[in-house]
This record gives C-alpha cells, structure tokens and sequence, in this order.
DNA sequence: ATTTATTTTGGACAGATGTTCAATCTAAAC
DNA sequence: GTTTAGATTGAACATCTGTCCAAAATAAAT
C-alpha cells in the first residue's frame, strides 16, 4: 500500500483528486463484495473489476487484501463505535444509573438506523459485521474493534442492575448482539415465517405493529432482565420506544 | 459422485469396508475443516488431506465440492430435526397447550446437548450451521433443512398464545435461534466479557450459577413474552431448569 | 479361481488467485 | 514550463483451485 514519504529529504505531494476518487471507489467495492461474497469468496481482481479499475491498483491502494479487509472493517466500525459511546454518555448526563432499556437502544439503535438508512454501504457493513461475527477467522478482529464499547456498556449494565451476575450479563449481552446482528441479516427469514402464518400474503398493515428494531429492544430488555433476576419490566410499557 | 447402477442388467455388488471407512472419513473431515475455514476457505485438497485420501477420491465419493457441503449440512440436520420434532411430539402428549418455556427448550436442548457433547463432529457441525446462518450464499440450503421444523414450532406457539401477532411471533423465534447459535460460536466472548468484569481470573464457582443452555432459555423465554405480550413469567420460577 | 463391478491412483487440465514489476502517464509543486 | 513525486498500466509470476481421466488395484459375487 502506498505511503507518503517520510523523509525530510524529499518534497511532498498531496494526492490528487483522481487518486482519492480511485481510493474510494476500491474501498466501497470492497466493503460491497465482501459483505456480499465473504472475505474468501471475493478476489481481488472482483473488487477491481467492481471499481473500474486495474488489479494491481487494489494491491497499490489497499495494500495486502486481509489489510484491505481489515482497513474496511476498521473504518465504519470506529464510526459507529463513537455513536454509541455518544449516546451512552448523552444518556448518563441525564440520570447516572439509567433503565436497562435505555443502555441497550443506545446500543442498538446507531446501527440499525444505520443499517436501514439510505447509505447501501451501511447496509452492506451490517451484513459484513454479521458475517464475520460468527467466524472464527476473525476473532482478533471484531474483538478489536468492538469488545471495547461493548465492555463499558457492560459496565453501565452491571453498575444499574448491581445484583447481576457477571456471567449471566455477558450471556444476555452477547445473545442481545446476537439477535440484532439477526434482524440485519435474517429479514428475509423473518418475513418468510410471518407470512406463512398468515396464510400467504404479507399483510404489510405495519400502522399499529412494531417497528422491528424496536421489537428487538423489547425482547433483548425483558431477556436480560429475566437473566439478571430482576424481574421483567411490564410488557405494555415495554412495547412503546423509550424517548419516541 | 459414484451411484451404484440401478440397471438390471448388470449385477450389483455392496460396497466394500474400505470404501465405506474412506467414505466416512472423508465426509468427517470436510465437517470439520468446513466448521473451521468456511466454505471458500475449504479446498478438496486439503479435505482430501485432511482424510489422509487422494484428492480424487473426494470427488468420487462427494461429488462436487457444494455437493459434499450440502450433504454434510443436511446430514445431521435431519437428525437434529427428528430429535426436535420428537421433543415437541412427546411434550404434546402430555398437554396439548404447552407453555411457552417448554417448547423452547424442546427446540433449543436437541442442538445444545450435542454441541456440548463429547462428539466433536457435533461440535463442528454447530459452529458449521451458526456460520452459514449469516451467509447469504446458503439461504436456500438454510431453509430447506431447517425452516419446515421452525414452522411446526411457530405453529405451536402460536397455539399456545393466541395474541401473538404472527410477526412478533417470527422475529422472536429468529431472535432466539441467533442467541443460540451465538452462545456456540462466541463462548469465548462471554467469557471475556465476564472476566473483565470479574476483574481477571475466570472464579469458576459454577455450583449455583446456571447452566448456560438453561440461560439462554430463560432469556429466549422472557424476550418471547415481552415481545407476544402475554407478560414475563417470574424470573424466579423462569430461572430453574423446567423437568429438572 | 475367475470374473468384473467397484475403488484407488497419479497425473493432468484449464482457469483463478494474490501479488509484483518495469514502464508509462498524470498532475502537484515550483 | 519544468521537474518529479505520485498514480496507473499491462503483463507476468508462482501457486492454488475444482474436476476429470485412463490405468491400475481391490475385493464382492459367482
């Protein structure tokens, strides 16, 4: 991968406009391809290909294709990772010990609103954080870029239910990521099921129904909270969104 | 892949033990090393390795690479879904309204005691089935062996809770399968996540604390609830192994 | 013991893969 | 306009890929 000198020897350039716009171009391929294909199921030369522009200039721009895929992972996931940060301290300004289900919107919400905006790439970076949470490839790498945010919430849980077990937190925690990382790549499956209890057709009568990201709050909270031993919260209440 | 002819002009002979045993093995080790590097990340050479077999062999006794993946995921699918399927069959005997806990358990116990068995081709096979839940490429593979049993579950939860809105319903069950298949492929990260919280060393004082299948039951369980709005169970009652 | 369906072998095939290289082109800096 | 760091190209590399084939070895059936 190309690195601007460092020598003070040698006068340096900025890169061009072109330069940056191919930059982009490989990146987004990738981010796409891979989220789409797997890191072993996309060769380089797809991504290229994808980008309108030479193999060799994956190779020149991304550098080794596990560190482009790696750089792709990295890239949107420090993103995301400082909207969910946000949100958790925007929600302790408020009260320092804050419900269980607010902590877990904030975790939840900033990628899926993400992951069902109008961005495709976000759309592909769901699926692609999906994908590689459930192989062990890439152990070393969704640990790095998530187990961090992931711990101080943790933190904040375990600091608002202080009779939880840490074990039995971890689990819930780890089972609610889980199912979000479902609702991203499992829709289908979703749909699939609904429809055929209700005969055939997808009554799409979504006036009074939940919206699906929040129905995934409501069950992640009463799940935690029937693991940590507090009791769950009242279903009704649970069923509208927090803040609105 | 070899067919015994089904001319009747010819005779027929049974397959040799040699045959049968390379058979085996080779069908093993595509288990294990598909469970371990995905199926892009799989060669027939390595395969055929791994089996201590010429790589011929692999195609004459596994057909095409996606031939063999398909007839190793379906193999014991079949058989996780009879075991399923008989779970839930037996539970109907006794009442034929069961509550909610039971016929989760009766879904989620079959895959969970084999994944933790001593048969480390169970194993590989769960972590292979959590893998390919979140790849696109295998949608129809995915519910061709696995969505007609959740149906017949759905159905009977369904029954069992008669307001259930069929959509909660099916995002719940899609929920709870993605929490099982996550408390198989990121034990790891539950443990990490409660070792950080523990301070350092994992305290292994399991006496009292719960089995992690019956956890995530009792999460599954409570999440399903909030989400059908029938209301928690009492956390207290939910949090002891339902037949003991 | 002979027959022959079945199994195994070693090699080959055509193509894809990640990456590198010298040569060329582009455009930023002066 | 000249210089030259940076960007791009096309070709080539060594290796791996899935699959196939003729020949040979094996062993079930007679």
């Amino acid at each position: 991968m190309y690195q601007a000198k460092t020598d003070l020897g040698t006068r340096q350039r900025r890169p061009s406009r072109r330069a940056q716009e191919t930059r982009r171009a490989i990146f987004a391929a990738a981010e796409a391809l891979f989220a789409e294909r797997g890191f072993d199921g996309t060769s380089t030369r797809d991504i290229a290909a994808k980008a309108a522009v030479t193999p060799a200039l994956v190779s020149f721009h991304g550098g080794t294709k596990q560190a482009l895929f790696e750089a792709v992972v990295q890239a949107r996931a420090s993103e995301l990772s400082a909207a969910r940060e946000a949100a958790l301290a925007e929600l302790m300004a408020a009260q320092p010990r804050p419900p269980l289900r607010a902590i877990l919107a904030a975790f939840i919400r900033p990628l899926m609103a993400r992951a069902t905006g109008p961005d495709p790439g976000w759309r592909a970076y769901a699926r692609l954080i999906a994908m590689i949470s459930a192989d062990p490839q890439w152990r070393a790498l969704t640990a790095r870029c998530f187990d961090p945010t992931v711990a101080r919430f943790s933190q904040v849980i375990a600091a608002s239910c202080p009779r939880a077990a840490p074990e039995h937190l971890a689990a819930g925690l780890v089972f609610s990521v889980a199912a979000m990382l479902a609702l991203i790549t499992s829709t289908w499956r979703i749909d699939a099921l609904a429809d055929s209890a209700n005969g055939i057709a997808a009554e799409n009568d979504s006036g009074n129904q939940l919206d699906r990201t929040e129905a995934l709050i409501c069950y992640a909270e009463a799940g935690m909270l029937a693991l940590l031993g507090q009791g769950a919260a009242p279903s009704q209440a649970s069923a509208r969104p927090l803040v609105g």
